[in-house]
DNA sequence: GGCCAGGTGTAAA
DNA sequence: TTTACACATGGC
């Protein structure tokens, strides 16, 4: 169970029913790591709305971000919610991208992921996110549709790490794998596996343990 | 109106 | 180590 052909059968299951994702969406690296603070524990729609908003205000860039004032990019972001910590964790985040001498050299950085953990307001799921989608190594994101959805199909309740290990150690390491099963495994939590399931049209309901 | 969303930090048991 | 709570807006 949870072997490495279960795992790569689920994901052609995913990948059939609903396609390639093409997961981070985003212009660039560092709108990326914007959405990243922006989504957490938000819906994705919400996330959209402060974006364009950030856009039309030019301020998708880290200069940008660390000149501005909280109370501006407060007013772009409303949309998320938990607007006053986002936009401070936005200025750290752009603070800690200038001190390193730009975006792309924070990304090549070694230990990049305990770099981000390093910034208040970038936990477990939002450092992943980043060193998968914008610096494209091969870390697996775990949040908490893929923690329900593996508690629910395979009665596995664990938390972030031990997830993580699972999928790391069973799969081959490949970027694009990572990419497109997390945002499968999103996808399929947000249309079956939410809080309150939704298992009739399920994909993984013939494997489901609840069903 | 109530529940929920692509989390994180903090404090208390 | 685990659980509880604050943070806040928008869709259904």
């Amino acid at each position: 169970m949870t072997s490495t052909e279960e795992l790569l059968r689920i994901f052609e299951t995913l990948k059939y029913e609903f396609g390639k994702q093409y997961w981070w969406p985003a212009e660039s690296k560092f709108e990326m790591m914007v959405g990243a603070i922006l989504t957490q524990n938000v819906n994705w729609s919400n996330v959209e709305k402060a974006i364009d908003n950030l856009k039309n205000e030019d301020m998708i860039d880290p200069s940008k971000i660390k000149s501005a004032g909280l109370k501006e990019i407060q007013g772009a972001i409303k949309p998320t919610g938990f607007y006053k910590q986002k936009s401070r964790r936005l200025k750290r985040l752009a603070n800690a991208i200038l001190d390193n001498g730009g975006i792309e050299n924070t990304l090549d950085r070694d230990d990049l992921r305990g770099r981000l953990l390093n910034i208040k307001g970038i936990g477990p799921e939002t450092a992943d996110s980043i060193v998968l989608y914008a610096a494209e190594k091969p870390v697996f994101v775990i949040d908490a549709y893929t923690q329900r959805i593996m508690k629910r199909v395979f009665s596995l309740n664990m938390r972030y790490k031990e997830l993580q290990e699972l999928f790391e150690n069973r799969l081959p390491k490949d970027v694009d794998l990572f990419k497109e099963y997390h945002a499968l495994l999103v996808e399929l939590g947000k249309k079956y596996c939410k809080k309150s399931p939704n298992c009739s049209y399920c994909p993984l309901k013939d494997r489901c343990e609840r069903s």
